[in-house]
DNA sequence: ACAGCCGTAGCAAGCGCTTTCTACGGAAGA
DNA sequence: TCTTCCGTAGAAAGCGCTTGCTACGGCTGT
């Protein structure tokens, strides 16, 4: 029925080793067999059995990707960008190379599936892992995240983290591509305080994300450095409270989703406490752009009532009207990045961990405050 | 070094056949006797060694989702539902269920790329196939395609169709569901001429793409209906001419890929064309955004100067500003709905193909003309 | 009380491939 | 001319798992 190597063998008239040597190419065989057990390839149209491949070999050409939400444009650009660098080229014509499967898991932000999928990686004994987005701050999950991740090392799978700093026991891993996120985040606010604007609010992200910490953090260093600081900034202050301890009190900032209705509904909260806000400031376009709608429908014009500001520069977001004011994260060169740090085509940065800029990118949806 | 099957089986005392079927769970194990293996699967931290598994067992759990781009949200929304119906459920204590790992592979568009991850995916013995989103209409990729999904059928591996018309020689696969893109198209441009337009551009997507065509198709059928067709509208007129031939002649359609970009220069060159459009449909929602973009640049107020509408509805279209005239399309349903028949837990439609309704979403970017 | 069953568990034969080790011929070295 | 190598191909032993078949008790039926 199905076509097997022993098959490709016998109408080549070579054992199956040498077939699979031809196949492989790390093994010298000479022109005229391999030509021959070639085309003995494309007579019988064999196609190589993957599991017993990898069963045989133990490794296999799985190469997965997570992503926290793959509807969203800032993982699907890095993780699209990523394939390009992984699924190997576009093999005009000949056999399959040194093609991996790059494979794109979907985990909804939940650690749970992160782990599943983890898993299931593991038991396909994927040749590399690339975690993309932030990570979920949470110190059981974490510590699950690093055994695993460790297991995962040892098994020989390379791990890559693409816009996630690394973990704190962050040691069997290959590389880490972090975003400045935190650096990203205060220079748009100081983007604002320059303009003028003294009363701010923050939509953030969820909780427990690092990706809403750093940025947050970010805002409240630069309100800080203008005076403006009504809380500690630190991270590491109010160690003492619970979870939702030291922001949850500050009226200026409302956490939620990373999607369009939660921007948009925080917003509407934010415009609640504090109708005195001259400019909110959003965990990321998406959010950011139903921020403006949030605005909009309050009969308020962007910029000259209110400014508004996004995070990542998405390719709508210039489109947006007024265009908005925003942080670009290069998406795409750090996923293409991190797949070939996944392939093992470029060394890992010095340290293992590399910072990516985030450039500020200013546009008309901030302006300075009426009055 | 790493745990296998035949420790745990040595750890339960119990023989490999037996934790084989725990793990399996489809064959008669003593209560007391599964316990004893699950205790020693947990107690090595046993995983499953897919490969082997596999190899075996001939078959795999791995089901392939194809998409043209990940980066498109119009893909990862409907990807994202597949994945929600065959990554399992979130898994929160137990063991592996009858889980699948649903890979995403992007094809960027290319017919060589999607044939190459469908013999990556026959290689690993796919569970399903997942092919999402316009084909390219070329007969000779087509033929190759057919041929491809032939193969992988009668290896038992399903085969899904999402957002895209089956193959004309369409036997083997299970189901198909298929989006209304004509009617869409028709409802939209019918639309626009009942608010008394005369004059309307088109922004289309690449040629040879299915969804490009049919989009077109009944945007030309709404307008030959209103007796506004300067050519004929049937999609199989002019078969002598080139490619180019029919659609080429048409100074109200411009061709171009499916992004903002593509909109922005489309629109411009029709603008120059045609100065006296009234209104411009684009090819999808990312293309009006970029056409939007482009008449504003050109001074033209939207949509007192001239309407925009667009295709797909979405998350951000219901932002733009003004909001985007469009055609829903059920992409999370859709997405859901393929990954429950790729798992066979839903009945494919009677004949294998269902036909999924877009609805006509009227709002701000569309006007009747001045004057 | 004995034959026959049913419920469980074990044996062992692969699944299709990779890879180590061995074998063979001819070219080069002595 | 005989030995030594190198280049190339084959034999065969698994890789870790699944599964058909067999085996073994204890129960039921008569």
């Amino acid at each position: 029925m199905t076509v097997t190597l022993a098959d490709v063998a016998a109408r080549a008239r070579v054992s199956p080793a040498t077939v699979s040597r031809v196949l492989n190419g790390n093994y010298p065989v000479a022109a005229s067999t391999r030509e021959r057990v070639l085309r003995a390839v494309d007579d019988l149209d064999y196609v190589l059995n993957g599991p017993a491949s990898s069963l045989a070999a133990a490794t296999s050409d799985l190469v997965g990707i997570l992503v926290n939400d793959i509807a969203d444009p800032f993982f699907g650009i890095m993780a699209g960008a990523a394939q390009t660098q992984i699924g190997g080229p576009g093999d005009g014509s000949g056999r399959a190379g040194g093609e991996k499967l790059a494979v794109i898991c979907n985990t909804g932000g939940s650690p749970e599936r992160e782990l599943t999928y983890l898993t299931l990686l593991q038991r396909q004994r994927a040749a590399a892992v690339v975690l993309t987005g932030g990570a979920v701050e949470n110190p059981e999950h974490q510590a699950a995240m690093a055994a695993k991740l460790a297991k995962l090392a040892d098994a020989g799978t390379r791990i890559v983290f693409c816009g996630r700093p690394p973990l704190p026991e962050g040691d069997a891993l290959v590389a880490a591509l972090a975003f400045d996120n935190r650096g990203g985040g205060r220079r748009l606010t100081e983007h604002l305080i320059s303009l003028g604007h003294r009363r701010i609010g923050y939509v953030a992200g969820p909780r427990e994300r690092t990706t809403t910490r750093h940025r947050l953090e970010g805002h409240r260093e630069a309100l800080h450095a203008a005076g403006l600081g009504a809380l500690p900034a630190g991270g590491d202050a109010g160690g003492t409270a619970t979870g939702s301890g030291d922001q949850g009190d500050d009226p200026l900032v409302v956490h939620g989703p990373y999607d369009r209705r939660s921007g948009y509904e925080a917003t509407l909260e934010l415009l609640r406490r504090a109708p005195d806000v001259t400019a909110i400031v959003a965990a990321n376009d998406t959010v950011a752009l139903g921020a403006s709608a949030a605005v909009r429908d309050q009969g308020m014009r962007i910029p000259q009532d209110i400014s508004v500001a996004g995070f990542d520069d998405l390719p709508f977001s210039v489109d947006a009207v007024p265009a908005l004011t925003t942080v670009r994260l290069p998406l795409f060169e750090a996923g293409a990045r991190a797949g070939r740090l996944a392939m093992g085509k470029e060394n890992p940065p010095p340290g293992g961990i590399a910072t990516i800029a985030a450039e500020l990118m200013i546009r008309g949806s901030t302006a300075a405050p009426r009055g």
